[in-house]
DNA sequence: CTGAAAGCGCTTACAG
DNA sequence: CTGAAAGCGCTTACAG
């Protein structure tokens, strides 16, 4: 492949030049051998080498992102959004994807710190993500979930405990005397938002409700064979409110494997609220979370962080909070009113 | 962050010798000193600059992966294949979404070949993809999917034409009288080949069928809108086949907004088969695709290429065949038979 | 406006 | 077994 130099050579001038042209700047190029060196570029293919570029300059215009699971729509989403948000600011993202394995995670770190991503999106498989490398290499980090108050990073989140509140309210509401949550795994932090505020909603009643927590992993597969044994019990609940979409998809699989309709036999709400939510069957009354606002929000932060390397530990502090909405379809049976 | 000089000099050795600790070669260090370089590099937090490194090395360990969709779960699961079978060779792969959009897609060819991928697994959007970058860059590319006989690139594919044909078969087989094909855009070459192996599906029928084909984007919300159309035509489809899942989740979402049973008034076949196939409202019958099987091996076949440059022109004649897999489920009403 | 040269952080023949 | 030095392909003060 053609480098500087061959282009340098065939424009007959130097090297700097090349790079003055191709960067516009910092020093300014006559008329007269900017076009010659364009055209010595255009005949030769060249392509700058972002490796070499980067070395030099100090900086790769590339941002991480980690991801749990890319297979869950919710994060091809996210995904989406982020990379238009850095495209924008002409950073490239790149895409890790946890496979929702521990060690996984661990390499993406460490793939991203020895590629000297200029900062890092993650949402994390983990409670305590380890952020160590990170700030070993003064990379900033926003991540996309609470984080403990001393970790050395940013976030930014919906309140899940009040969105989970939301959603179990609505069913509540509604008259529905016998309420589920089909949670995450039961230790897990986010796990604990959804209970507190599930179990909220349940406190503020004011009437006799039954109500009981379940556990599934985030796939579809999972929450449907939790939901099958679940829902084949006499005490079954009449509504049941998830912690994410996926689970939501997989409780709706297991009613219809077993002849419950939704909603007239079961309600049914979702989280995490992607596009695909509306095209469920029954659409899905789900908690949408402000992905596109979000991402634009997140790469904004990430990108100053970045820029600005001064004020690292300022940044660290950064705990913001984004808005969530309930939308309400047929799933729940609540559309109407 | 450290640099190997750093420690080099903690360690009271030369760089050459961090190099050779690190990279187990090429040339041997005595117990002793290596136990002093990885004790500098601990205590440092060292963590070689991979960007230096690929400069001098020549390689980045870097495989490249564009997809149309990363929203799509399709390539969602693919992404997650791919990487698995990139991590177990050493390599990193990236991921560029070109949220079906030519000009990304164009971007993202750009950028990898910036960053001097060692190669590229690519899908599309265009018909004729346009690989002249990669090509005088001599970095090997695989399609997957169909691409000229004299495109730089080697592909990896199923046999659309003949699953396409598998899928109407059945319904053939089954006794619908009027068979429908929701196709992808009409003028495309992925359109062209799901038509003429449905088209032959109903000339082998033998018997007088209505048949009819109506296109839309790969969206579901696309699909439903010009299914909700369709299905409201009073010659609609008994059954419809599709040319993606995704189009499929289209169908039944309109399927159900019109209050037709599935598959009791409408059959309904998707392609692609991924694993929430199975969770669909019916769960859907569907053509599969080996992604793990394509994944395994176009990673296998861009890595010898990388790794042999001079077999070049050899890699671009490959054309290789995947086989494909009809799974029948309860969406097309024929599961028992 | 332009060129010669140092430097980014690695790897690897070349000597010893 | 180890060190000094050149080179990967850029960018950018430093001179002119």
């Amino acid at each position: 492949m053609a480098t500087g130099r061959d282009v340098a050579q065939l424009a007959g001038t130097s090297t700097a030049v090349v790079s003055y042209v191709f960067n516009n700047g910092p020093r300014n190029v006559s008329p007269a051998t900017r076009e010659r060196v364009l055209a010595a570029a255009a005949e030769l293919n060249y392509r700058p080498n972002a490796l070499a570029r980067a070395l030099s300059f100090g900086r790769t215009s590339t941002i991480g992102l980690i991801v749990p699971d890319i297979a869950n729509p919710y994060f091809g989403e996210l995904a989406r959004a982020l990379e238009d948000a850095a495209m924008e600011r002409g950073e490239l993202l790149l895409i890790g994807d946890s496979s929702l394995d521990p060690e996984r995670e661990r390499r993406h770190i460490a793939a991203f710190v020895e590629r000297r991503v200029d900062s890092v999106v993650m949402v994390s498989l983990l409670d305590e993500p380890d952020f160590a490398a990170f700030e070993q290499a003064s990379i900033p980090v926003i991540a996309l979930h609470p984080i403990a108050d001393d970790a050395p990073a940013a976030s930014l989140t919906i309140d899940y405990e009040l969105a989970a509140r939301a959603a179990a309210a609505h069913l509540v509401a509604h008259d529905f005397d016998s309420i589920g949550l089909l949670n995450g795994p039961a230790h897990s932090v986010g796990a604990g938002q959804h209970r507190r505020g599930f179990l909220a909603a349940m406190a503020e009643a004011g009437r006799e409700l039954r109500h009981d927590e379940r556990n599934s992993g985030t796939s579809r597969a999972d929450a449907s064979a939790v939901s099958l044994r679940w829902l084949a019990e006499p005490e079954r609940p009449r509504a049941i409110t998830c912690a994410t979409d996926e689970q939501a998809y997989g409780v709706l699989h297991a009613a219809y494997l077993l002849g419950l309709r939704v909603p007239q036999d079961l309600a049914v709400i979702g989280f995490d609220g992607t596009e695909h939510s509306e095209y469920a069957v029954p659409p899905l009354t789900t908690v949408r979370q402000p992905i596109r606002a979000i991402a634009a929000r997140a790469i904004e932060l990430v990108a100053e962080a970045a820029a600005e390397p001064a004020d690292g530990a300022d940044f660290t502090r950064v705990r913001e909070l984004a808005g969530h909405e309930l939308i309400v379809r047929a799933s729940c049976g609540c559309a109407e009113g």
